[in-house]
DNA sequence: GAGCACTGC
């Protein structure tokens, strides 16, 4: 049944029945089955089952305030008591000093240190508390926070480690070290490694998104008692991420994203300004993440024969699934084979492991244990003895801090679970007391609006008694006010109930969330070598995210996660997520490390090897983009995009434009496209046709990227107010700040890379482009795109030059429904049907001259 | 005729 369908229905059985309800939701609804969860979803067989009672009658609900008042209550006292039980902290106690949570506008929302701070004087605290008077005057109210949080530290569950972490990086130049959330890993451990005899310079710790890096930095200066390395020439922590970088002379910790230490590799492959490279979050397995393992392996290995760096780099990787054996094995394989000889190596392999986070157990150091040898190893070298592994790679295992959730599954899988999650809503709705939010993992705008709507519909039906029920839709292209609603208290005798895709899986942290609903499915990105097309489509998730999607309900209490597919389905389920590398376009990656010097790239040490094809397609990507040469070597031309903060196509389209004398246009228009939608996405048909009037002054007939032109030298002439411009022609304000953010970087980078003149204006002409003006920024547009064009067929279709493949004009285009002879286009995107967008008209001439020039 | 998950430089 479609979310329409079924809107009908709810409307029409609301009409009829008036008063019954809620309680009609869940009558003929398919039956839950209940497992007791351990931490083993995968052992569930064994488990009893229990069904799920279909819906109680309304259940009488305690006056809300008493209620609530009193739980909070009942919550303190029982964290009290923990605490005098146990020396180790209080499981309530969760992520203290771990992580800070990221709203989307970069704001932090710490957790609560509710560890009350007694005075502790073990000798590690003063041990800490003096190393740091020695060093420099601390400002009194620096040092008064850091001395607060210090007890908040020990708490950590990574910090009885500590020891065996220094141990472990002095015997071997890499560490594996798996750690679930909570665990503290990411702001401990390059505490623990800073006063290291080895570590003279800075230790970099990498995260995949910039809130995480900046919030962490912050979060780690406090703990220290410095300030951030912006701030204070003084200040030993900092950050670095595009856009921002607060990384001072003295910083010794700083924090950075991925693709920042990757650009920072191209200006310096041996990281001289490093001791210690710590690179968190590996499990996400980004692109990015891939290619710096890969340097990084090999880099260790170079140091590891004595070449190139005075002390060897130590490498940390942090993972928080595990798959160490994966990882260990693939550092080892890069270090030279060793001469002597032991035992069974598989008997070696004792690591660090905590003791289920009750902290006081692993004061012992274990011993530092040795990689897996490979037995491939050992063939190689042709010899029947057994080769002895010194220990290079250590391992070290930190647990979390997470409460149990229990796993629900559906009894008989469903087609329809938009409807599913709809019933599961109301139903827990009515059977469980607040305080506790859902949150609704869905797969895109479309079903959570609808989603949103149904829970609207139907929750106007509920009993007065029955606490109100609030929708907040939550997605990335959600304005940022809306999306900062999800962390607004919730308000009295209300439940909220956040519909999210799985941006709510990693990227933000929703509070109060004690229930998941999992629908097991996401839209996955994948690039189809053969057709250079993406497809966005819907397919089922991964167990490693479903239990990811599931830990969100026991964050801060016990939770239950309800699973909208059976547990027959859930064993069908691909173990992990294919990682993006596996998925995506590759010609920015390949163009990367032919810039870091790696010249032979189908043997690149990578983690998960992409097929030869998807290799071989990329290549021949840079070669006709002239990034590479004739040989295979990276080019000057090659060399200048690597460094710009651009996909090689764009890059090569800004290269095109500085020889064609219009590079401040399509400095603009490259803005407008690395930025989501600068045109609002409008709802109603009203809002819809007034956007139409107004934009009329910036649409052009020439397509998408010269309307982009239009409008961003509109919004950049406008001095007066370019918020109200932005209201006026339905332009995102907050897109167009983040396209004057990269219009500054490009113009910057321009300059350092000769293409732009330091004493060219900033800004291009403002008149209307000349036609000749105009050609010069669509010849550049195809010099990039040649493989992204197409013509018009007689039935009025088009299909591309290159295939021959069917494609239309998304609707989103300016020159949706016209009709031109042939069209170039930025993007290539397969949902349901082929789609170009960023679409400009061009004539089969200028095609024609362009592919002359390149064959 | 109809529609994009999420990061990052």
């Amino acid at each position: 049944m479609t979310i329409n369908a079924e809107h009908d229905r709810v409307i029409s059985k609301k009409r009829k029945r008036g008063t019954e309800k809620g309680n009609e939701l869940v009558k003929g609804s398919g039956k839950l089955v209940k497992f007791d969860d351990e931490d083993d979803a995968e052992t569930k067989s064994t488990h009893s089952k229990q069904q799920i009672s279909v819906p109680k009658p309304l259940p009488v609900l305690e006056p809300q305030s008493n209620d609530r008042r009193k739980s909070k209550k009942e919550r303190a006292k029982k964290v009290e008591k923990t605490t005098e039980n146990f020396e180790s902290p209080p499981s309530d106690v969760h992520e203290i000093g771990g992580k800070a949570t990221t709203s989307l506008s970069g704001q932090i929302h710490r957790s609560n240190a509710s560890q009350p701070q007694t005075k502790h004087s073990t000798h590690l605290a003063k041990r800490s508390n003096a190393h740091q008077r020695n060093e420099t005057q601390v400002p009194p109210h620096l040092s008064k926070k850091r001395d607060a949080l210090l007890s908040t530290r020990k708490a950590l569950p990574i910090w009885p480690h500590a020891e065996y972490i220094r141990a472990a990086l002095r015997k071997n130049n890499v560490l594996v070290l798996t750690g679930e959330t909570g665990s503290g890993k990411s702001t401990q451990v390059p505490q623990f490694l800073m006063s290291e005899p080895w570590c003279t310079k800075t230790i970099a710790i990498t995260q995949p998104r910039r809130v995480a890096a900046i919030s962490l930095a912050r979060r780690v200066a406090d703990e220290m008692g410095s300030l951030l390395g912006n701030q204070s020439p003084s200040a030993k922590v900092g950050y670095s991420v595009r856009f921002d970088n607060a990384a001072g002379p003295n910083t010794k910790v700083k924090f950075l994203t991925e693709g920042m230490l990757l650009q920072e590799m191209l200006r310096d492959p041996n990281m001289s300004q490093y001791s210690a490279i710590i690179v968190d979050e590996v499990h996400e397995r980004s692109v990015n993440v891939d290619l710096l393992l890969g340097f990084l392996r090999n880099l260790v290995a170079e140091t590891d024969q004595g070449t190139k760096r005075r002390n060897p780099l130590k490498v940390v990787v942090m993972s928080a699934t595990v798959d160490v054996e994966g990882l260990v094995a693939f550092f080892d394989e890069g270090l030279a084979p060793l001469e002597v000889k032991t035992s069974d190596s598989k008997d070696q392999h004792n690591s660090c492991s905590s003791d289920s986070g009750s902290g006081n157990s692993s004061q012992k150091i274990p011993d530092i244990q040795s990689a897996v040898a490979k037995d491939n190893d050992q063939n190689a070298r042709g010899t029947n003895q057994e080769q002895i592994r010194t220990p290079r790679i250590s391992t070290c295992h930190v647990e979390g801090r997470q409460y149990l959730v229990k796993t629900v599954y559906l009894s008989e899988p469903t087609q329809d679970w938009v409807e599913a999650a709809l019933k599961l809503i109301f139903q827990i709705h009515y059977k469980e007391s607040l305080p506790g939010d859902i949150l609704v993992f869905l797969t895109g705008q479309d079903t959570i609006e609808g989603l949103e709507k149904l829970v609207n519909d139907y929750a106007e039906g509920m009993d007065k008694e029955v606490p109100k029920l609030l929708p907040l839709p939550l997605f990335a292209a959600l304005p940022q006010h809306a999306q900062q609603q999800i962390f607004q208290p919730t308000p009295y005798r209300t439940r909220k109930v956040i519909l999210a895709t799985n941006i709510a899986e990693t990227s933000v942290t929703v509070p109060g969330v004690r229930f998941v609903i999992d629908c097991g499915k996401s839209k996955i990105k994948q690039f189809r070598n053969r057709l250079g097309l993406e497809s966005l489509l819907v397919k089922p998730v991964s167990k490693s995210a479903a239990i990811q999607r599931r830990g969100r309900a026991g964050r801060e209490a016990p939770g239950l996660c309800y699973r909208l597919y059976t547990e027959e389905g859930y064993k069908e389920l691909e173990e992990r997520t294919i990682p993006e590398i596996l998925r995506c376009d590759l010609s920015q990656a390949i163009l990367t490390m032919k810039a870091r010097g790696v010249d032979d790239v189908l043997n690149f040490p990578f983690l998960d090897r992409p097929p030869r094809e998807a290799l071989e397609k990329a290549l021949l990507q840079l070669l006709q983009l002239n990034a590479l040469t004739d040989v295979g070597a990276i080019s000057d031309t090659g060399l200048k995009i690597a460094k710009l903060p651009l996909t090689p196509t764009l890059g090569r389209v800004l290269v095109e434009a500085a020889e064609r004398d219009c590079l401040l246009d399509v400095i603009d228009i490259i803005s407008a496209l690395s930025v989501e939608n600068i045109f609002l996405n409008l709802v109603t048909e009203e809002r819809k046709e007034a956007a139409e009037v107004a934009r009329r002054e910036l649409y052009r007939r020439e397509g998408d990227h010269m309307t982009f032109l239009v409008t961003v030298q509109m919004y950049t002439e406008e001095h007066s107010d370019r918020k109200s411009w932005c209201e006026k022609h339905f332009v995102s304000h907050r897109a167009m700040q983040n396209v004057m953010n990269v219009r500054k970087q490009l113009h910057q980078q321009c300059t350092s890379l000769k293409l732009l003149s330091p004493h060219a204006s900033t800004t291009s002409s403002s008149s209307a482009p000349s036609d000749s003006k105009t050609q010069a920024i669509l010849a550049s547009l195809l010099r990039g795109f040649i493989s992204n064009t197409a013509r018009l067929m007689p039935d009025g279709s088009y299909k591309t030059l290159m295939g021959n493949q069917l494609v239309a004009i998304h609707p989103s285009s300016v020159l949706f429904g016209r009709k031109t002879e042939a069209i170039v286009f930025s993007e290539f995107v397969f949902t349901g049907k082929a789609w170009a967008r960023g679409v400009s008209a061009v004539q089969l001439d200028w095609v024609s001259e362009v592919v002359d020039a390149i064959m």
